[in-house]
RNA sequence: GCGGGCGUGGCGGAAUUGGUAGACGCGCUGGAUUUAGGUUCCAGUGGGGUGACUCGUGGGGGUUCAAGUCCCUCCGCCCGUACCA
């Protein structure tokens, strides 16, 4: 784990190739001739290369090299291809870690941020990215969130944004919202009190107007990974079910003074079921009500143990995963409703934690025979099971969840489960008492935070007018810069005189809006405003997003797949709803990245070490550097500070340079899965550079002139290296398009080995040189066919290396530049057109043909290109090792796939 | 819990549509050059067997002339789960 520290003596190892002057003088270079700026041009075709931009934490880490190296790699590949590249970066720069920072260290979040934008964009500039910095933009920037406080208010006067009350996170003794993270064991992270739920007035986004949208459109996307339109459209979870109205058997009396609403007090009296399985209504054994439900809070009223119940429900904290693990708890009301079709039979009505209030209705009905989770609850609290469902063929134990046809089931007796359901649910609508629905799990996007460092929400609450939207010409509403993070809750809220204003309608004393966006709601558009980020009169600019959007390729993690991503669909739809884009899907195509890795260290007091902390022993033993003392290798996982198994990218772009980082990043692991972080790794991507560059660097070369061409048809031996260059183009250029960067590296390695091989192979005589055979027996050819045959090697070798330079240069792009200079060349590369393969080169005359017998290999043989298929046969069963496994017996069949493979079934 | 993904030599992985499993690299072994080597070059390298062969893509089962690839099932690990970004 000791790394060679810079300056990297370099002609110490014969290296004569200089990473850090090299990298240093090509990125200048593309800076001085604006190589990467975007210019709107229709007469060219576009393509927009996006990736995820970073939140600025301070430094770097591996995860931001390889996701901007994957979108750096189709970028430069696409602009070699000729068409017009936008590729910009920018910051996702609001967000918790800067009020924790101003909390804890006293620095103000906006200086906090800025400094550490500074910090990065240097380091991220020496990866080499071909991006256009003077779109740059951080989400803080004024300039940004004024914009994004109009889009606000554009949705606000669609009713696409709306105010109502929602639960949160409160932590009682720091007196503040906490977020899910913050929330430890049911504790605030910083405090250790108990977190209660609290109940505030919040903004939301109206996404389930789009729900139906969102999830057609899903098919539209056809360059997204089917992994994730499956997660979006399992998230979005439309249902088909009814809605069912059970009747009390005895109506709630309520316990407040004042009169309720009417359609409050209807609530009173029924309960309103949501279920995608009203064919089992007939198995009911209970109603389960959410510790949310109203009727919970108003039984809770008079019942402390209820009351009790529901708190111990909510400590449980408001995650999904938390709650839908922990252990059914039941709590029985005492309350019975009637059975919809059942005279005379009534169902116990439980408070149940694992029934969520944001989904349904709040309340479901239990079958236990045919629901997994309904069993499990009836077996502990010892509720009956009634088989609705009879199992087709081989009984399986209870809960069954298959089809098969209804028993004891009244009207249904007889219907499979498709059936029934439709039968039920008319049945329901007859009666009154319930009907067919359409439900979404998809929830509307909260998107209040009480917080300081986000994009303040640009609304005026006044007594007598109420919500006021703040008048556009008074926009940005602009943060304070003057905050208080000493007190609990939130600064805006605390601060002296920010949110004291008048009101805009009737000029009486009013208050702000205190809360701020979610940050997702920053990062839904930032896509759109790089198309025009210096517009200051408008969000976006139409004739530019006209040009640039949709996003052609998109790069960044699988953590993203659906909230930012479903998210930003919403925002397009919104945008485009309140005329600021033409388009609904921001995204055409997709690439999610795997993460980063790398083994973990701990000493013997189990505290983790940083991988320079420690050295592994030829003995295979690990040890702490500074004390001598074992180490314990642990596994790898994904890099995080809190366990210390990070390597940071600028030491490894000091000692190795950037293209050997990049290099490591694209080769080995295919770029959708994880990578793990190895040393050994990193050097044999080093040692690949520095071979790249001896393929150019020999005073001996003697190569001939740029585009000199062969004369006639090329000797034998140039011929074959010819046709492996090509078949290297078409390979590596399809690779490249699917993503397959490592298979694209492994084949540019495939003929720079080749071109090293032949390299070695041959002597150069004054200006001439001249092939030597390995086969000191062989008959050398004559003179002048040794003189043909070496000056199209020549050419071929130059062709050869350019071509190798070329296909690298989207990864290692400065190495290539550097090689594509030596080479003689005065143009630079990344203005050179990527290569086409002839077509002619691409196709072999003789194929390798595997011979089976019964699907075993037996032998391969050479035959001419589309061979008639009798005459496979023949020589395939002519094959001693044909025969020997026939063992006498005549084939029964003989299977022939032409130039792939003949199969003998004995 | 639910949803999604992944699993191939000692290691990372390749195999575009069901058609020669292990490309390319790391590591390792042997050799050459070298005062030296985390340099470079050459040769070898899935397991077993002298060999003909045989076993091999997380486990088990199935479809097929043929399965890493398709189907069923089980196991392990990772991601998301709505206030981390």
């Amino acid at each position: 784990m000791v790394f060679i520290e810079p300056p990297f003596p370099f002609e110490l190892y014969g290296m004569n190739y200089n990473h850090g002057a090299t990298e240093k003088k090509w990125q200048n270079l593309w800076n001085e001739k604006k190589s990467f700026e975007a210019k709107e041009d229709p007469s060219k075709k576009k393509y927009y290369v996006l990736s995820m931009f970073p939140y600025p934490s301070g430094r770097i880490h591996m995860g931001h090299v390889r996701n901007y190296t994957l979108g750096d790699v189709v970028a430069r590949l696409r602009r070699a291809q000729g068409f017009n590249v936008l590729h910009p970066m920018g910051w996702d720069a609001f967000g918790l870690p800067a009020e924790n920072a101003a909390r804890e260290r006293g620095i103000s979040p906006k200086d906090w941020t800025y400094d550490n934008i500074a910090n990065m964009r240097g380091e991220l500039k020496r990866i080499g990215l071909s991006i256009d910095w003077s779109r740059e933009f951080a989400t803080c920037d004024v300039t940004y969130y004024k914009q994004q406080q109009k889009l606000f208010l554009d949705f606000y006067k669609k009713g696409l944004a709306y105010r109502r009350k929602s639960f949160v996170n409160w932590d009682p003794i720091d007196e503040t919202v906490l977020a899910n993270e913050q929330v430890i064991d049911g504790r605030g992270w910083r405090s250790g009190a108990l977190v209660e739920k609290r109940e505030l007035n919040q903004w939301f986004f109206k996404i389930t107007a789009y729900a139906e949208d969102l999830l057609q459109s899903l098919s539209t996307l056809d360059r997204w990974p089917e992994k994730v339109r499956l997660m979006q459209e399992n998230w979005i979870g439309k249902s088909e079910g009814a809605k069912v109205f059970f009747k009390l058997t005895a109506p709630i009396a309520r316990a407040g003074a004042s009169p309720a609403p009417a359609a409050d007090a209807e609530r009173m009296v029924t309960i309103e079921v949501f279920t995608t399985r009203p064919d089992t209504l007939f198995g009911a054994s209970f109603i389960a009500l959410s510790p949310g439900h109203p009727i919970t809070a108003e039984l809770a009223k008079n019942n402390t143990k209820l009351a009790d119940f529901v708190t111990e429900c909510n400590r449980i904290g408001t995650t999904a995963a938390a709650i839908e693990t922990a252990e059914k708890m039941g709590f029985d009301t005492g309350l019975t409703v009637a059975h919809p079709f059942i005279a005379g039979k009534t169902l116990p009505v439980y408070i149940a934690n694992f029934v969520l209030m944001d989904y349904g209705t709040g309340a479901i009905f239990g079958c236990p025979a045919h629901d997994q989770r309904d069993f499990d609850f009836a077996t502990k609290y010892k509720l009956s099971v009634i088989e609705v469902i009879a199992q087709k063929g081989e009984k399986q134990p209870l809960p069954y969840t298959g089809d098969g046809v209804l028993q004891n089931s009244g009207f249904l007796n007889g219907l499979d489960v498709a059936t029934a359901k439709k039968t039920a649910i008319e049945k329901l609508k007859s009666m009154g008492i319930g009907e067919g629905v359409t439900q979404f799990r998809l929830r509307d996007w909260g998107v209040s935070r009480q917080r300081y460092w986000g994009c303040p929400i640009p609304v005026i609450h006044c007594k007598a007018c109420g919500v006021v939207p703040v008048p556009e010409i008074q926009l940005p509403v602009v943060l304070p810069e003057d905050a208080d993070f000493k007190k609990g809750g939130n600064p805006l809220d605390n601060h002296p005189t920010w949110k004291h204003v008048k009101c805009p309608s009737c000029k009486a004393d009013a208050q702000r809006e205190t809360d701020t966006c979610d940050t997702f709601v920053d990062s839904s558009w930032y896509y759109a405003r790089f198309c025009s980020p210096k517009n200051d009169a408008a969000p976006i600019t139409k004739s530019a997003t006209d040009y640039w959007l949709p996003v052609d390729q998109y790069v960044g993690g699988v953590e993203h797949a659906i909230l930012h991503l479903l998210y930003s669909r919403f925002f397009t739809r919104a945008m485009n709803e309140t005329g600021h884009v033409g388009l609904k899907e921001p995204f055409a195509g997709l690439f999610t990245q795997g993460m980063v890795c790398h083994e973990s260290y701990k000493d013997e007091d189990g505290k983790w070490l940083y991988p320079e902390e420690m050295e592994k022993r030829p003995d295979g033993t690990a040890v702490n550097v500074k004390t001598g003392r074992p180490v314990t290798v642990g596994r790898v996982e994904v890099m995080s500070k809190s366990k210390r198994n990070v390597v940071d990218p600028g030491r490894i772009i000091d000692a190795y340079g950037a293209d050997t980082a990049r290099l490591f990043m694209l080769s080995d692991s295919p770029p959708e899965r994880d990578l793990e972080w190895t040393e050994s790794g990193i050097d044999g991507a080093w040692r690949y550079i520095n071979r790249l560059w001896r393929l150019v660097d020999d005073e001996n070369l003697d190569l001939p002139p740029i585009n000199e061409k062969i004369e006639g048809a090329p000797a034998e031996g140039a011929l074959k290296l010819k046709k492996h260059i090509h078949k290297t183009i078409a390979r590596v250029t399809d690779c490249l398009s699917r993503f397959a960067f490592n298979a694209a590296v492994a084949s540019v390695r495939e003929l720079t080995n080749l071109l090293q091989e032949y390299e070695s192979h041959v002597y150069k005589v004054g200006t001439a040189a001249v092939l030597v055979s390995n086969n000191k027996d062989a008959a050398q050819p004559d003179a002048g066919m040794m003189l043909k045959e070496t000056k199209d090697q020549r050419i071929i070798y130059r062709e050869g290396v350019e071509t190798v330079a070329k296909l690298i240069s989207p990864m290692l792009p400065h190495i290539a530049s550097e090689m594509w200079e030596k080479l003689g060349h005065k143009t630079m590369l990344v203005d050179e057109a990527w290569p086409t393969p002839e077509a002619a080169l691409l196709v072999d005359n003789v194929v390798t043909i595997a011979v089976q017998v019964n699907g075993k290999l037996r032998a391969t043989i050479e035959l001419p290109r589309d061979c008639a298929k009798d005459k496979a046969e023949a020589i395939a069963l002519a094959q001693d090792s044909v025969v020997r496994a026939l063992n006498g017996s005549q084939p029964k069949k003989v299977i022939i796939v032409p130039n792939k493979i003949v199969n003998v079934v004995a």
